[in-house]
DNA sequence: CGATTGTTTGAGGAATATCAATATGTGTGG
DNA sequence: CCACACATATTGATATTCCTCAAACAATCG
């Protein structure tokens, strides 16, 4: 799972998801003033939050183990699951704008984190471009990921959107060289429904079809992806919508 | 209409929409800078675009009349419109993490525009840290409206999805002084039923739902808007979740 | 003015939500 | 470690929303 993987050292220099996260880009040099601002190994407990929506920026926050949901919540207390992330994800770039958090990280399983507090790495941005272009490029990259699911949502079915979110999860499984072809799914089915703009039925449903089809075998924790080009298919054009 | 309004000068210094572009927060010497750089008042026809996904960035776009949209394409072809922009919003800003344009910006309807050459704003920015704040603070709006659509599109029925996108528009005209009430659709409907996830067919029936209930008056090119507290009850929780 | 494009309206059907019941898992205290 | 209570997940039956297809209507452009 991606939760339980420990893959992480005490220092970015030796950290086996270095590549995912902030110092990406940066030389050995940079990467060591870096290093010395982090707290690294706080563990967080599942439920508990990392932020709050309308807390100002203190920190960022590496997943080093676990992983965490981020939810937007209405005036009406409606509440949008935005993403999923786990060990490798940077979390808190979203108030980078205003220096606010625009949405609340709460842990789904028990992890732990690495804590970047926001003024060490505000002094660094302006003593390292690298840094700073490091930082832009995660939040654009935000803003990519922020419009897939916009297409998700607005355009695909149902079983799109599982199909979706599945080669998703799979593809970030892979670039951590995991197995890409078992997906955990450690979140709740309201969770994920949530997220994908569905109902816990009809996740559950999507699931089943899939598995009768041979296409995956579904456990409440876990699918294992067996037909690629089927779920890509899904994925694609798995809509109502080939046309418009 | 927000389309035909002429609200704007040649120069920043004397525009009426500056408090919404890139100057806002600047002194009176640093808009000189920013000002000296831009090329304004270029005319774009309806249809026409302003960059395409996948260009480099070669230069951000100030609208200063008509409207435009930013749509993403799939793989597949699967088109996705992001979002509307009007006179006083600023184009190009989804390209600052790599560069490279993600989206295809596209003109609603006639209109012009003040090009601001990417090399001589990045000039600009190693020496002015207003702006680089300005640019920053515009990029995270950029994400938080996102996210609004995401929960739009996520957790609202049709008629929520309509009052919604109405309402927004309002707003935007209120920001720029003009008659929030009347709210002009100058994009076509299949534009407006893609960038909310559903079909014409079902756009015009709730428009005309609402019409009939005293809501709003609706033609084709305007809406006015009667009754706020009930639209902004639609856009609230005129959705099929107000739980989960 | 005719051709084309865009919008509205109507009837029917498919997808997915809702409600209800069952089954499976998870944690806690004895 | 077991048993019970509670939370979560699946399955089934029904209802509703919204899409699909078809046609009429209105606007726009040459």
């Amino acid at each position: 799972m991606i939760a339980s993987a420990r893959l992480v050292q005490q220092a970015c220099s030796q950290c086996a998801l270095a590549h995912l996260c902030l110092p990406y880009g940066l030389d050995s040099d940079e990467i060591a003033r870096l290093e010395s601002q982090i707290i690294p190994d706080i563990s967080i407990k599942a439920g508990h939050d990392l932020f709050v929506q309308g807390d100002p920026l203190a920190a960022f926050y590496a997943i080093t183990e676990g992983g965490f949901k981020t939810a937007v919540f209405d005036t009406d207390g409606l509440e949008q699951i935005m993403g999923f992330y786990f060990a490798g994800d940077l979390l808190g770039l979203d108030a980078l704008g205003d220096e606010t958090h625009r949405c609340t990280a709460t842990a789904i399983e028990n992890g732990t984190v690495c804590r970047l507090p926001f003024d060490q790495i505000d002094n660094l941005l302006t003593q390292l471009p690298s840094l700073r272009r490091r930082l832009m490029r995660l939040m654009s990259r935000a803003l990519t990921d922020e419009e897939h699911q916009l297409l998700t949502l607005g355009r695909k079915s149902s079983e799109g959107r599982v199909a979706t979110v599945l080669l998703d999860f799979s593809q970030r499984l892979a670039m951590r060289n995991l197995d890409s072809s078992i997906v955990p799914l450690n979140m709740k089915r309201t969770d994920l429904a949530n997220y994908l703009g569905m109902r816990v039925e009809t996740i559950s449903r999507v699931l089943g079809r899939f598995q009768s089809k041979g296409i995956l075998n579904s456990t409440r924790k876990e699918v294992e992806i067996h037909d690629w080009l089927a779920l890509r298919a899904y994925a694609g054009s798995g809509a109502w919508v080939a046309d418009q």
